[in-house]
DNA sequence: CAAATAGTGTCTCTAAGACAATATCAC
DNA sequence: GTGATATTGTCTTAGAGACACTATTTG
């Protein structure tokens, strides 16, 4: 009778091959622009942090932020690090997006993926300070269906334009995958991937608690209403707006001025709503 | 300058550590009862495949159904493969559930896990039958919440009871992971993942798309609202169930006669609804 | 006839959307 | 004052839950 100790000292995993795993991660942020007209409100967009790849392969290209998972690390503390690695940021807030598994998704060999949302809030990425140098780059985002059924994801940043273009496909329980028509420069199969993440992200984002994530710490109820209908490409009536979060925020008694209109009193995130 | 091409040839993934990756299933059916009374409708019970380990580690425990990545395949057609091969039915759909990747959660060695739900309905494995002789059997399951916020998941097959508790952690997005307490004779972690499958396939419960892949082609709404009520635990008004359902489904002009009382209209599943 | 499910119609309640009206500021 | 946002309150509507009532069967 052979013991279980017995047993485990002569597996051997090695038997069977492996395929590397990395996590890679759809970084968005939400960034405010600069006022065109001294009493109007700031226009916001999403954003989402690309990294461009040095090597081959796809080199020059464009690609998520991503690497391999360790050892001595579950695969969402991977991911973390990865996105402190580039921003230097911690984000509050990950969240899953899929396995990326096809055996030829990666001419390096066979390397599946763990794609992952994670959401940063522009403060925080004021502060620490980005390094200009760097080959990482935030890129505004447009997700859009156009009437053949065709998605177009264009991310833009400066005069780089990178447009992909995907199909939907249905799979089981009402989800859907999304198949690359054109890669747009985005490398491996990362505009896939971006796209799923974008499409949770706009689900998630009828969630006030996530999109919380987006805002530092004080903010006025537009700025909140703001995030929701950047990411949602939708627009709500303020009134209602505020009846929604109402649950989810307290009021400050600080004030925004010098806005060439009426004061909005600053909110912070209610810890335990309900 | 070095070719992508010349770049491929040298380019060596062994470099760097790789973990074994495997896919397990919590397969659910839904059991329909025998009749206890000539004019009642059976009861129903949730019911999860569980396989009785042979060998090391965790010899004659309980484990999810499973098996390792193999280089050709997607991680969902391993996982697809994987139930094929214990219940000879080829599920119409799987849902991910999430990666268990903490280093220590197999003691063979690093081995990580993406997790999936499949629903299975019981008219196909009746048609294929089940190997008796075999170690997969069919358990019912009971998962609920004490008062001191203990999870207890209770799996139940013949004279075997398996019961573990668990309790409930918060990760962001509102989203929740499970710590097991006490594995109760099920292997690995397959306790957290069951877990989480449960919340997850109670939450997709809402969804009627979903919930009709546990009925055969053609069902009574009874049998229907039955489904629901058992996955979530929850108890609906027939009237206002019907009206719910009354853009998946359509008519067709079979009864279910014989039953002590009313006879039933047969549905079938409206394949384009809304 | 009794007991069960099958099936229809209607009332109520509530949450979300629409909208009207007022408040307050910078220029 | 003008034009913008901030803030409050109310009306309307759609959808879900509650419930009353009828229909149909078998022992």
């Amino acid at each position: 009778m052979d013991s279980e100790k017995e047993f485990l000292e002569n597996y051997n995993l090695s038997d069977y091959e492996r395929p590397s795993v990395t996590a890679d991660v759809c970084a968005f942020m939400i960034r405010s622009e600069d006022k065109t007209d001294y009493r109007r409100n700031p226009e916001s967009k999403l954003q989402l942090l690309l990294i461009k790849r040095g090597g081959h392969p796809y080199k020059d290209m464009w690609a998520l932020p991503g690497g391999f998972l360790q050892k001595d690390e579950t695969i969402e503390e991977c991911a973390l690090r990865e996105i402190k690695e580039e921003t230097n940021v911690l984000p509050v807030s990950i969240m899953p997006v899929g396995i990326f598994s096809k055996p030829e998704r990666d001419p390096r060999g066979w390397i599946i993926s763990s794609a992952y949302v994670s959401i940063i809030s522009e403060e925080a990425v004021k502060q620490v300070g980005m390094d200009d140098a760097s080959d990482a780059q935030w890129f505004s985002v447009s997700f859009d269906r156009d009437d053949e059924g065709v998605y177009h994801l264009i991310l833009t940043f400066d005069n780089t334009v990178l447009e992909a273009l995907l199909s939907e496909e249905k799979t089981s329980f009402g989800r859907t995958r999304f198949k690359i028509l054109d890669s747009g420069y985005l490398a491996f199969d990362h505009a896939a991937i971006i796209a799923a993440a974008l499409t949770a992200l706009r689900n998630e984002a009828k969630n006030y608690d996530t999109i919380l994530d987006f805002l530092p710490e004080k903010f006025t109820l537009s700025a909140f209403q703001k995030v929701q209908e950047t990411i949602m490409n939708v627009s709500v009536l303020p009134a209602n707006f505020r009846r929604m979060v109402s649950s989810y925020v307290t009021e400050t008694d600080e004030y925004v001025r010098g806005e060439g209109h009426r004061p909005a009193k600053l909110y912070k995130r209610k810890t335990n709503n309900k």
